[in-house]
DNA sequence: CAATGTGAAATGCTTCACAGCG
DNA sequence: CGCTGTGAAGCATTTCACATTG
């Protein structure tokens, strides 16, 4: 996993009204539900099995249906889920009802991909304000958007109703932004500079790091030559 | 997590001679405490304690001796490891030790960003080929590397030994790109396009979608707003 | 009667706590 | 004496298998 959540603090057991408490595995997955729920949906599909679902989300179907059963009975036996109906409940329970600005701090090489990125708006995000430390960007256009200097963070997190930060810059300075984010009100930070941020508790840090992501599969690859230099059983192919 | 293996072959129990069995969550650790560790030795550290490397590399104490532990014994009680012995287990358990080379599929956005990643050079990873489906863009130079079209993908795997490929295309590509890497003897694919790979046994695909990311932290956002919305117990801050 | 929702079993991972070693 | 390495306990997640229901 290249996934870093911040030290839990503690989910305030119980639940609120209306707020059953996932299990984080669970969370994870419900993105993936709601893409493939999607792509029935423009399909044509009114309804799917949990098998159908499943298979389309790369899972197994007891577990998708556990999932489903934390966010309620959504379900009819004998027939399936009714997809409308199941995508509003998802992207309710997901919070992706009222859109979310994000700050894109760092507009290099991958920076500037990620604000390009269309995946990011046709998923309910919007991309508010771009941020780089160096003078010389500021100002600069990248796709339709000023770079802003860092200096103005707070202001544009205030104004923005910011709340989620992308840091894209090089591992040395992730921290110090972070540190500005949270000083500016942002809570949620997905950091995709290869280090380990600190922040305090409460704010939430996920982590992607295309390196380690290719060393898994590097770990995979040596030990598929290992085995398949014995004289070991090979399944499949 | 916003991975995904493909179904696990069963990897033969056991271990070979000299290949330890590691879990999978292990695993995927080792990439960022061999990270921590080449900072603490150009930080012109000998040694260091479990507490310290765990610390560094943002994870507890005991998970940490307990993951080292499944690679051998290599520290010493009352002093800690050293460093530059650890990096080196490390690195050979990840099979970092021959690099690898890597073919990158879908030069759009996201691509040419990837392309110019110096960080995959750095640690060991040699972009050997650049391909896209789209013959305006092949002949393309991207960071000094010529973009080839995807009729090739057969000749240039064999010629420059590519085990690994890396998906850059739109989702309704990537299954297609997919099949023609495994076809030409990829065994393991790191997948950025929104969609579900079908792939045969044997062969590893981990998926890195930023949508996904945040939607997760969206999620943790709504949570969050939720409960303060609430008189309950706020941790920290 | 097909397919959901769910107890219960099985597995895997994390954390604790300390014996044992350098 | 400090720190590693590790059984054992504690959690979380997955899978099984089936009672239940529309």
């Amino acid at each position: 996993m290249s996934q870093q959540r911040a030290q839990s603090s503690g989910v305030a057991s119980g639940g609120g009204p209306g707020f059953p408490d996932l299990p984080e595995a669970t969370v994870a997955r419900l993105p993936e539900y709601l893409r493939a729920l999607h792509n029935l949906a423009d399909a044509g599909h009114d309804t799917v099995s949990s098998e159908g679902l499943a298979t389309a989300a790369g899972v197994n179907s007891a577990k998708l249906r556990k999932d489903l059963s934390h966010l309620g009975s959504y379900g009819t036996r004998g027939v399936g889920y009714d997809v409308t109906l199941l995508i509003e409940q998802i992207e309710q329970v997901l919070g992706l009802h009222e859109t979310r600005a994000v700050a894109l701090v760092g507009i290099g090489n991958l920076g500037h991909a990620l604000a390009r990125y269309a995946g990011f708006a046709s998923r309910g995000f919007h991309i508010a304000a771009l941020f780089d430390a160096d003078r010389d960007r500021v100002g600069e256009l990248v796709n339709g958007m000023a770079v802003r200097h860092m200096s103005d963070i707070a202001a544009v997190v205030a104004d923005e109703g910011i709340s989620i930060g992308v840091i894209a810059t090089p591992a040395d300075a992730a921290q110090v932004v972070a540190d500005d984010l949270v000083a500016a009100g942002v809570t949620s930070i997905l950091n995709f500079a290869p280090c380990v941020l600190a922040v305090p508790d409460g704010v939430d840090v996920r982590k992607v790091d295309l390196a380690i992501e290719l060393q898994i599969l590097s770990f995979h690859e040596h030990r598929k030559s290992t085995l398949t230099a014995l004289p070991a059983k090979v399944v499949g192919q």
